[in-house]
DNA sequence: CGGTTCTTTGAGGACCATCAATACGCGTGG
DNA sequence: CCACGCGTATTGATGGTCCTCAAAGAACCG
């Protein structure tokens, strides 16, 4: 029995794959829930009942520490989140909040733990997903370490044309606090930061980034494959 | 038909539950090597051949980007690494380099790949290592996101302490100046860091460490559970 | 339109990196 | 056993980067 509920997440990646049959066992007892922006969904600490996976919008990981917080990164469609921690059984390491108004679902942690003993296909898929969210973050940490936070800004600004479809002028997808907190500096650098890059070729515009010197950029930001 | 060679190997977590015949399967065209000390094994940007295991030893693992270079972590006994490009079949991202005189395990990455479809049990152990070090990563990077320089090393004193069996006195097991790389600071700076935890209840003298006020250093450190 | 939040700009200071010089530790070979 | 050389560790001086605090301007929302 098909559940159309969940037919719209059918295709993505993770459960492309997998058995009919499967993925009705999987989505039993998941439902889909709508949040407004700014609602915090996941606190760390708690105990991971269910895989989450945006379906639209836009969620933000992060975590405080003794006053402090940090983004971790942001996640748009089709990403899961709190999977590690679902498989494992411990403790959520990263909070979760919408950015936007965002469609979420959920699945009953139990229900992905069963599936994956008993499809291959579905178990693929989970460790092919571990392993991306994996790799991210090690590059996300070399990206951190490895980079002043001018170049960390740079190449965010190229990764951004990029996943815009190579348009030289477009919209930054979130706030400048969040973005300062994810490439680990506070909103008043980040200001500076943008003003550093205006001879590095970038004009900004509120939200709207102009790259308006590719090539002086590139050569600054110094992209690499194994980082961005 | 049991390959002695690798039966120390056989009771190590990723592969204690598998199907003898699985593990045979994945030892076929596997090999041991001895590495001497300080010897680069692994260069970011290649192929993933063989997955890693530590049998003995101790490995860091490293990236370089624009002449700077930075430890990414330390991994000691039945630790693996490459897991995640094997499973992806992508471009290393982390360089490898023995610190002291290290015996590798070097397992076939389509050996890898083939019993992972069909030992459930394997599979199920890939994706808990997996997330294990996914996790790991993302306490790292929430380590050095959130907290000072100061903070982080008398955290990573305190961890030491306990991985060490509670002894109030112990060696540190890597060199400074690489303890100072991963916890993302200079030697010089490092150096005077723990001058600075000395009121906190720390002395030090060489390599030898020694935890002269504990619950001054705890009050400091502020472990957490979801970081450390 | 008023209040809130975000962003920007400036001034000051803390922290950290760099450079330089010395001291220390260790292994090699005389 | 000692002398030497090499890499590491420490210490001091200096400068740059980044954070904090403060205030003003801009954008957003009820």
């Amino acid at each position: 029995m098909s559940t159309p509920r969940f037919e719209s997440i059918r295709d993505i990646p993770l459960f492309a794959d997998m058995a009919q049959e499967s993925f009705d066992a999987l989505t039993r007892g998941s439902y889909v829930q709508n949040f407004p922006p700014n609602m915090v969904m996941i606190s760390e600490g708690e105990t991971p009942d269910f895989l989450h996976i945006v379906q639209s919008g836009c969620v933000e990981l992060f975590s405080t520490w003794s006053n402090r917080e940090t983004s971790v990164t942001t996640l748009y469609e089709n990403s899961t989140f709190i999977l590690a921690a679902t498989i494992k059984d411990q403790l959520i390491l990263t909070s979760a909040r919408t950015l936007q108004k965002s469609r979420i679902i959920m699945i009953p942690s139990e229900n992905v733990r069963s599936v994956f003993k008993t499809d291959p296909e579905f178990a693929m898929a989970i460790v092919e997903e571990l392993s991306r969210c994996y790799r991210a973050t090690i590059k996300n940490m070399k990206n951190l370490k490895l980079r002043t936070s001018l170049e960390r800004l740079a190449n965010y600004l190229l990764k951004q044309h990029r996943r815009q479809g190579d348009v030289l002028e477009y919209q930054l997808p979130i706030e400048k606090r969040r973005l300062a907190s994810y490439l680990g500096m506070t909103p008043e650098n980040l200001s500076r930061a943008f003003n550093n890059l205006k001879p590095y070729g970038v004009a900004v515009d509120g939200q709207t980034i102009t790259i308006t010197d590719m090539a002086t950029l590139v050569a600054f930001a110094k992209p690499d494959i194994l980082i961005d």
